[in-house]
DNA sequence: CAATTATGTAAGATTTTATTACATAAAAAT
DNA sequence: ATTTTTATGTAATAAAATCTTACATAATTG
């Protein structure tokens, strides 16, 4: 896993990269778009990857669209990757297309 | 600049990263061989770079190596790499050589 | 032997984060 | 046109994480 993955970020800086509030953060966590880890004590740790996405979201927000929207194409987009990181799998089984 | 360049991490996840006690990478700063940013409020903020020299670090004193001599070690690797862009910058004003 | 290096630990203050709850404007649903 | 849901702010309080300073000490160096 590449440094944009690892989760070591806290939401205070998070909150500076992205500009959104952390109240914001935390409410796009409650509706499932974003998933931070934990500490043992409970503080949130987020990616990069975290970020890109909250910034993202940031945009759909500001175009007016609906966490649940958000939701849904997310959805979309990683079925789409899974159906074709599957299809590209069976590829390579049945003909050995390399990488 | 890339991620591995900002200072986005807690000293707690620095040491975890590192296996290094929080104290001794608040001494390997006083040393001045690590140089993070600080928050407004005080909290120091490194980067993944930060935390490979740490880890380089780590691996010289376990070799029994003084934190003088790491600095001057450092210091020999960063003049190296000035000497070699200054050359690199000249040919190129002179020549024009590409990249 | 005296000085320096490297690290642990403790105390107390400050900063950062967490959770919960209440408030409310705007948008969506009925 | 109401009622409900969405999205966010703010306040209170507790807990977690970090900061600085200081003292202790073993090992190394001069």
């Amino acid at each position: 896993m590449s440094y944009k993955d690892r989760k070591v970020i806290n939401i205070g800086m998070v909150s500076e990269l992205t500009g959104l509030s952390v109240r914001q953060i935390r409410y796009y966590e409650e509706r499932k778009l974003i998933f931070p880890n934990r500490t043992e004590g409970g503080t949130r740790k987020y990616s990069f990857s975290d970020v890109e996405k909250l910034i993202d979201i940031a945009n759909q927000i500001e175009d007016g669209m609906q966490s649940s929207e958000i939701k849904k194409m997310q959805k979309r987009k990683s079925d789409r990757k899974v159906r074709d990181e599957m299809i590209r799998g069976q590829l390579n089984a049945v003909f050995g297309i390399r990488k």
